[in-house]
DNA sequence: GGAACCACGC
DNA sequence: GACGTACGTGGTTCCA
């Protein structure tokens, strides 16, 4: 059967403009339409496979629709010139795509598509129209169905005649009169004042049209509705006739010409080229041969043996692991490019050599890297030492801008105009497929890695200074590498047997809990799975759902507290939940993870990933141990130093990041509330509640904390709301009342949005940058979050600065001093170390110490110390 | 293998 | 009034 995909060219474009932030390619042109145009074109020739296909577009400004009114669409706002630009580009893709376009002097592309589907449909034939606009539901028929789309683009929601009763409980073509009745905003359409979409359907379900409406006027119920009816007869009548589409359009096109052909791929992939749509060439791949990035073979020396003579400095180096996981992976082979050549080093011929262990352990003997941590400690279980790193192209790439699609060397490489480098996905493969290629393929990739290493080096460097981030790079995160990999290699130490018995402990009372829950609900089923936990409460015991996901009930924690008091089974669920999530995240997951080699865990840290400068740790997470629950806390039981003569010491941050902002907001009331050493919270109450300290209640100060910690995250009143379980408004009413006490830190909120939009980026104290390109999106969503990003990155990524610094300075202080305590864990706010006890005395007074003088602000800083035998008992 | 849901920390 | 709302990691389920 022939199937006809018939798509409004304008409404869909509209759609993605306004849905997408305003991208652009290299050449300046904005490209968001177009992408979300082809993304949907994409999306209906894979889901579709329609044997004929057009896209529509409005002809002019007039039409015929002018005539009978003169004010149609009058107060539509002219097409963004950002917008219009791209239209061209997209009649070039439907070019390449050998998909018909088409449009008609006089007419819209709602008449081209109800004329064509009329006419495909009196042949039978199965007709999908895709838009945005709800007026196209009028054409809905037994076999013509509309696709609207929903959020985003490419989710849409496809309306039969059914769809279109349940929704709203009248005919496709009772759309019109619908239409008739209440007008319409964008287009201008008068309908009748006072009427909306509700008193139109009301209305057409009983007198089913206008025309019946006003036959049967007198029977309308509502003295104030007949009036207005009444006075509005004829704009209803207009209306009508506005909204109804023209099926009988001149269109000369004939089905022929829709006919779907294939696609003129090699033009597809030339024009995606050009927009920079990478990954929809991705999409396209394998249904034609998109010629790679050409990849040159470069010349490679394979050594034998290594000789001091190929070792110069500068050298850039690739120590290739490939398991994602370092401490587990081996190192598959080395290359090296200096100024002598490209050199491939087999592992086992690098690794024994004396020359290359001199080489690496030598400081001055300058390296370039990427993901320098990564070669330090893989190099590092082998027992060979590597020093003397002075570039980490990763770090670069990530500091210029850490929103970069991606920090992967090939990306890096490819963005920045280097070598060109196969990805290491399409290198080795991913998944079952993944292998390691044969010798010489391996020393060519190694080779062009480390060549690409070589050759931006300069480049990136560049671009640092250009930011003035030079020193934040060289003085702080390129110091911080050498730290982490020193605290991810030394690892931390854990009771095992304490974690195992916690673990036994946990699945006893879990098998217990399960069986209580089980004959609560007279049922038994799998309470891990919200889907069958959802239809056990919300069906079989009827509690109220008071939330829906978009696969079914919301089983979350804050609903399951809201029902406690419903069904005693509610607060068996939590339970389980809080314990099932200790013991397979926490007990059994840190378990998983205990090295076979050292027996202690060794960790991740991620230091080129987060937006705004802090760390974030995998394999395990270190930095989510729970603390807030005590049955959670006790996890931190297992949590030792390495040798019994020594304590686990924790200092952490206090308020660093409200310290921040009396920083930079410069808030008198702020500052002076630091400066006394107040109770920031309660002071926030005082001034919020306006009361005096002692008529502020722990409710008020609860409220005041819930407000500070959304300055501090930039959430918003909608956020606070739901933290409070107040009302939107309510929470507005503080975030205001918080303003007006502290009017500094709402000069600084204003002043840094208008930076933001003035620069297209924000940065910290100590030049971290993030780029909110959409700061000037039309859509509010978007918009609203970038102002929120850009209040809230400067103090998240300055405390991110201080603490790192911090780390770096204790490092230095440490080595001077020759402590034997070390540095192992960071939680964002907090060290963790591991404190010998004959270091105990000097350690408590070093840590604070270097941590509140890591920069200086304003406002004093403040570190508190707590120790014990372990990390549960360092509090 | 990936999406959806849930929960832990800061 | 819409829009859908701090970041990041990881476990489990469920569907392809």
């Amino acid at each position: 059967m022939n199937k006809l995909v018939l798509v409004d060219g304008n409404s869909i474009a509209y759609r993605a403009f306004f849905a997408l932030p305003l991208l652009n390619n290299e050449k300046g042109v904005y490209t968001n339409a177009v992408y979300g145009f082809t993304t949907m074109l994409l999306k209906i020739l894979e889901e579709e496979k329609p044997t004929h296909m057009m896209v529509a577009f409005d002809a002019g400004k007039t039409t015929f629709r002018h005539t009978t009114y003169k004010k149609y669409k009058g107060t539509r706002q002219k097409t963004p010139p950002e917008l219009s630009e791209q239209l061209p580009f997209m009649r070039d893709l439907l070019k390449a795509f050998n998909i018909a376009h088409y449009e008609l002097e006089n007419y819209e592309a709602d008449d081209i598509i109800g004329t064509l589907a009329k006419r495909a449909s009196k042949d039978d034939w199965e007709v999908k129209i895709f838009s945005g606009d709800k007026d196209l539901l009028q054409l809905v028929t037994e076999n013509v169905h509309v696709a609207l789309t929903r959020k985003g683009i490419t989710n849409v929601d496809t309306y039969d005649l059914a769809m279109v009763n349940e929704k709203y409980g009248i005919t496709p073509v009772q759309i019109i009169d619908m239409k008739g009745l209440m007008g319409d905003a964008s287009d201008n359409i008068p309908g009748v004042p006072g009427v909306g979409e509700k008193t139109a359907l009301k209305l057409l379900k009983e007198f089913e049209t206008v025309e019946g409406v006003y036959e049967s006027l007198d029977k309308v119920s509502g003295k104030k509705l007949k009036e207005k009816l009444e006075a509005n007869e004829e704009d209803a009548y207009m209306s009508k006739k506005l909204a109804t589409i023209e099926t009988n359009s001149p269109v000369e096109i004939t089905f022929e010409d829709l006919v779907k052909m294939e696609p003129n791929y090699e033009e597809v992939v030339t024009l995606f080229k050009d927009l920079e749509f990478a990954s929809l060439l991705d999409r396209i791949d394998g249904k034609v041969e998109v010629e790679k990035e050409e990849v040159k073979d470069i010349q490679v020396t394979v050594v034998d043996e290594v000789t001091e003579g190929l070792l110069v400095s500068p050298s850039a180096v690739v120590v290739e692991v490939l398991e994602e996981n370092y401490h587990l992976g081996e190192i598959i082979g080395i290359s090296i490019v200096n100024e002598t050549g490209n050199y491939y080093l087999p592992t086992s011929i690098a690794l024994k050599s004396n020359v290359f262990q001199e080489w690496a352990a030598n400081t001055k003997k300058e390296k370039w890297l990427f993901d320098a941590k990564r070669a330090v400690v893989a190099l590092g279980w082998g027992g060979i030492s590597l020093k003397g790193v002075t570039f980490d192209m990763q770090i670069a790439s990530y500091l210029i801008d850490p929103s970069a699609s991606s920090h992967e060397m090939a990306d890096i490489s490819k963005r920045n105009h280097g070598v060109a480098i196969e990805s290491d996905e399409v290198f080795y493969g991913k998944g079952k497929k993944r292998h390691i290629p044969e010798g010489s393929a391996l020393a060519q990739h190694l080779a062009r890695k480390a060549a690409s290493i070589n050759e931006l080096k300069p480049k990136l460097e560049e671009q640092l200074k250009q930011n003035d981030q030079y020193e934040l790079f060289e003085e702080l995160e390129m110091p911080l590498s050498i730290v982490l990999g020193n605290m991810e290699m030394n690892g931390v130490s854990v009771d095992k047997e304490e974690l195992e018995q916690m673990g036994e402990k946990l699945g006893e009372k879990l098998v217990s809990i399960e069986k209580e829950i089980h004959e609560l609900a007279g049922v038994s089923f799998n309470i891990n799975s919200p889907k069958q936990l959802g239809e056990i409460l919300f069906e079989k015991l009827n509690l109220p759902a008071i939330k829906k996901t978009k696969t079914g009930y919301s089983t979350s924690a804050d609903i399951l507290e809201k029902l406690k008091d419903k069904h005693e089974v509610v607060e068996k669920i939590l339970l389980y939940r809080q314990l099932g999530k200790l013991n397979s995240t926490y007990i059994e997951g840190l378990l998983k993870v205990i090295h076979k080699k050292s027996g202690k865990i060794h960790t991740i840290f991620n230091q080129s990933l987060t937006q705004t400068g802090r760390l974030s740790s995998t394999e395990p997470n270190l930095q989510n141990i729970p603390i807030r629950l005590e049955e959670g806390r006790k996890i931190r039981h297992a949590f030792i130093p390495e040798q019994k003569d020594a304590v686990i010491l924790a200092a952490d941050y206090s308020q660093i990041e409200l310290r921040v902002l009396a920083h930079i907001s410069k808030d008198e009331n702020l500052i002076n509330a630091f400066v006394n050493d107040l109770d920031i919270h309660t002071k926030t109450a005082m001034d919020v509640f306006h009361v005096k300290e002692e008529q502020v209640t722990s409710q008020m100060r609860r409220t005041a904390k819930a407000v500070n910690f959304g300055i501090v995250y930039g959430i918003s009143d909608y956020g606070l709301s739901q933290n409070l379980g107040i009302t939107r408004k309510e929470a507005q009413e503080f975030i205001n009342r918080y303003f007006q006490s502290f009017p500094g830190v709402k000069d600084y909120m204003e002043t840094i949005v208008e930076e933001a939009r003035e620069k297209g980026y924000v940065t910290t104290m100590l030049k971290r940058r993030r780029y909110l390109p959409e700061i000037t999106s039309r859509n509010f969503n978007l918009r609203s979050f970038a102002e929120r990003t850009a209040m809230n990155t400067p103090i998240q990524g300055s405390a991110a600065d201080i603490i790192k610094q911090a780390m770096v300075n204790m490092a230095l202080e440490m080595e001077k001093r020759n402590l034997n305590s070390r540095l192992l864990l960071q939680v964002h706010d907090e060290l963790i170390f591991d404190v010998k006890k004959d270091e105990l005395e000097q350690m408590k007074k070093l840590v604070p110490e270097v941590m509140e003088k890591a920069v200086e602000l304003v406002v004093p800083i403040k570190a508190d110390v707590e120790f014990g035998d372990t990390w549960y008992d360092a509090k």
